[in-house]
DNA sequence: CTTGATTTTGCAATCGATTGCGTTAGCGTA
DNA sequence: TACGCTAACGCAATCGATTGCAAAATCAAG
């Protein structure tokens, strides 16, 4: 066998006393080498327990069967990727890529300095890129797109975009969400969530709406800042208790923000879903198992990934697939009283 | 600027006015070249978006700055990478590996036919090797082992076991479990999981340890094969119940299994933890979320993947890196009664 | 102005595969 | 036997970086 490290084609041809070029093409079952051949050599390769070494394969043809997910999380210093919406969209979106032969390679973008997009597309490192979540990156996935085609972006639909993306109807979504505290005959509405990012300022432009169809007075007071992580949500739900601003209900942009107010309210002493009635947007495995169980805006991660992967591909492949908008649903659960509640 | 494709380190060269060689040592910080020499390169190189093409490097150096992460799920068919513990171990080792500057590659392995690990070694796609779980595949492991080092798994420590493992002491876990349930006042006592891989059979001799200490004859017809997924797990429980042998408690190997126990309970109107006790294993987050919340025994993840991780890195650079294990916990919530019920 | 030591720099080989193009082998027909 | 045509196959260039080694440049001292 080999004398030091691992086999090479060459040796396999030497094995199989043909050319490299022979070996290389009856391994990809190119049709120019007869079959019985081709099944041959194959079988000379296995039997040697030859693997082709993919560095040298990916630098030749300029493709490496792989796809970087990234999660930009520029915004929000400390979030790990151990978030469970992301860990979620993640695992969906593992799940559909390798389904189709590919690699996943996992990018998480902490220093988003100038180019940090730029700097992961020209590394080669893959031959398609997700983005998950804008995070507040808007232009820098705009200019990208402009010279980069096989990229899908999970995030909002934003006015002036010409990256390719699929995400929820925001407006929609939060919309529905406003409309049924509205419903329980909820009045003072808190908003819960980082204005600065566009997903989020799509779900506040659902909000106010909401509140306008309904003829009610929107007041900046309830608009709170909230991070994604269950800390600092914790802490700002605490600044709304404390604040002395009267309310009735949270609409929360996420549901780690909703548990993590509920849980602020509990120690506050405040009745969920009795006094306040709360809401959430994800719908994480964890919103219908905590108590009292989360109404959430569902966002169809399932049908989210395979989506875009559908797109990815065949961006990948040259076709131009255009931005695809899913529609969310309001799941009702106990937590904001009414319909539901047994 | 580039005529068609993007730059490579000869335009590079070619703008700085120098040669290849030295705009490669230049942008690899090498002190051959004059530091400010150094700095002027590194800033044409980023000026003109030039950005190092990691497929040549990585065929050069045989370095790909990846560790790959491999979920062998030959076992448990279907089973998708969104399973929640393999997730939160994902997400943890993820965030791990990223933050000592290297790319995590995901792959899942379906298809364990032989070989399907010296592939994955073979094919060079990563500088080192975390497997999650060791599934059926400890002779393949144990294999592999013996001429590839870079290779840590996630699992039991098992009896002639060559390969470097990091994993919670099963047996003491499960053995703290039962106890619990024993001082309880339960005597019969189910197992639910699938004494075919490794970790789960250490879990059963645990069990099987604890009733023996507690002067308990052991009924085999307590042990129940259930495998990791929600919906197969329902049907196994559903068995037990219907099945007619009489029990109090239930040790779940996981807390999906348990959770679909509970559920299968209660369609079955049994109490928990009125007339059935049940006691989960990994502690997953939504463990401490369900109703009642369930009793487990803690897999500290954190510290598991920075363990796994820390000793990777060891092995990467040649050092000998020993096993570890971690002491599990049992966390008691409602779902088992007695202690912390309310 | 030499000489020798030292610092900079570049040539060219190398990593391990793929593939365009030209050559050889094989076969049928005249 | 000679010729043409096709099917198989191999040579050598190529992908884009890194690096050992030797050449060139610089500098200090005599």
């Amino acid at each position: 066998m080999a004398d030091d490290g691992p086999l090479k084609m060459a040796d396999v041809a030497r094995l199989a006393k043909v050319s490299m070029s022979t070996v290389s093409r009856a391994l990809a079952d190119n049709p120019l080498i007869p079959e019985d051949r081709r099944r041959e050599i194959q079988r000379i390769a296995a039997e040697a327990g030859y693997v082709i070494n993919q560095s040298a394969r990916s630098l030749r043809m300029r493709k490496t069967q792989t796809i970087g997910v990234v999660f930009p999380l520029g915004h929000d210093v400390g979030q790990l990727i151990s978030d469970p919406f992301f860990i979620e969209m993640f695992g969906r979106l593992a799940d559909e890529i390798t389904t189709r032969g590919y690699q996943v390679l996992l990018c998480r973008v902490t220093d988003t300095s100038d180019g940090w997009l730029n700097r992961i597309i020209q590394s080669h490192r893959q031959d398609g890129l997700v983005i998950v979540g804008q995070s507040d990156q808007h232009a820098a996935l705009n200019q990208a797109a402009e010279s980069y085609h096989p990229l899908v972006v999970w995030g909002g639909h934003l006015s002036g975009q010409v990256y390719c993306s699929v995400g929820t109807d925001n407006i929609g979504g939060a919309r529905r969400a406003v409309d049924h505290l509205l419903g329980l005959g909820r009045k003072r509405i808190a908003f819960l969530g980082m204005l600065e990012l566009p997903e989020i300022s799509l779900r506040y432009e659902g909000y106010v709406r909401a509140l306008r169809a309904a003829g009610i007075e929107h007041d900046p007071a309830l608009v709170i800042p909230a991070h994604f992580s269950f800390e600092t949500a914790y802490e700002a739900a605490r600044e709304l208790i404390e604040g002395g601003t009267a309310f009735d209900a949270i609409f929360a942009t996420s549901d780690i923000i909703a548990l993590a107010a509920i849980q602020a309210l509990a120690a506050a002493g405040i009745d969920v879903p009795g006094q306040v009635s709360v809401v959430g947007f994800d719908d994480i495995a964890i919103a219908a198992q905590s108590t009292p169980p989360l109404t959430s805006v569902q966002q169809d991660l399932a049908k989210g990934a395979k989506t875009i992967v559908d797109l990815l591909f065949k961006r990948m492949a040259g076709e131009d697939a255009p931005s695809a908008t899913l529609l969310p649903k309001l799941v009702v659960r106990k937590s904001c009283g009414g319909a539901s509640a047994a």
